[in-house]
DNA sequence: AAATATCGCAACCGCGACGTA
DNA sequence: GTACGTCGCGGTTGCGATATT
């Protein structure tokens, strides 16, 4: 027996999605929390399918997204998990509050996978690479790789000390961080909204709940504040 | 300035896991 | 036990932005 699908086709829009139809999907997760996928379209008066508007909220619209670049702590943290987990972006993104699976995996294969290759290091693996013939031309490549990374830090939106005071909240002040603090974490932002993000978003520098929607409208450009939105 | 190549991200697709009747 | 529905994950694609020629 084949599998239905998730939605039937015809009529269901795909493609990027419009600020009036986010502004529909915010609205209701706010009024109406997380609920069954399946009937959010239609709950929301959006021509998508479940599975398309779950996406679209987890990976752009939560308002606990942190978004812009990824800081070398958060970089190295990944790679370190990598090594342990594989590609399991979904517990990778477990680890690191405010960053999604989706986000992470497209950052490991545009720039980390790279990264590793050019410093002789498989990223499957996470073993050394055979020696190149040349290994000046490669230090130079590195170095030049290195350069750019930094400059791409530069301009990254959080800074290391903003993420040391995450993990030492998340994993308590010792190295030895424990991952039931961070599923217990993740647990409260999941059933947002919840008041237990408060805590939370107080270590981190984000606002509570109210206030975090209301920078997450403003973030996001959608100019519903004036707009009368009701929440 | 225009054409072309490359990059990066958002979104889609297919499948497996899980829950339930 | 099994048929079905839903959700979530990982791989892949499409396309706009940016860089290079």
């Amino acid at each position: 027996m084949g599998r239905q699908p998730c939605c039937d086709k015809l009529g269901v829009k795909k493609g990027p999605w419009t600020a009036e139809e986010d502004k529909k999907l915010i609205n209701f997760i706010l009024n109406n929390g997380q609920c069954c996928w399946r009937a959010v379209p239609k709950l929301a008066g959006l021509s998508r399918c479940g599975k398309s508007c779950r996406l679209r909220w987890t990976n752009y619209l939560r308002p606990d997204l942190k978004r812009g670049l990824f800081t070398d702590s958060e970089e190295q943290l990944v790679i370190d998990l990598h090594a342990r987990l594989g590609n399991r972006w979904s517990k990778i993104a477990a680890k690191l509050p405010g960053r999604t699976d989706n986000e992470i995996k497209n950052h490991w294969n545009t720039h980390i996978k790279k990264k590793l290759m050019k410093m002789g290091i498989d990223p499957v693996t996470h073993e050394p690479l055979h020696e190149k013939k040349d290994g000046k031309e490669e230090k130079v490549e590195v170095k030049l790789e290195e350069d750019k990374e930094k400059k791409r830090i530069e301009n990254s939106s959080m800074n290391d000390e903003n993420l040391m005071h995450m993990e030492s909240f998340l994993w308590g002040s010792n190295d030895n961080y424990s991952s039931n603090n961070i599923d217990v974490i993740s647990e409260s932002m999941w059933s947002f909204p919840n008041n237990e993000l408060e805590d939370f978003n107080s270590v981190i520098g984000m606002s509570p709940l109210e206030e975090t929607c209301e920078w997450l409208f403003d973030y996001q450009g959608f100019g519903v504040l004036g707009d009368g939105l009701g929440i």
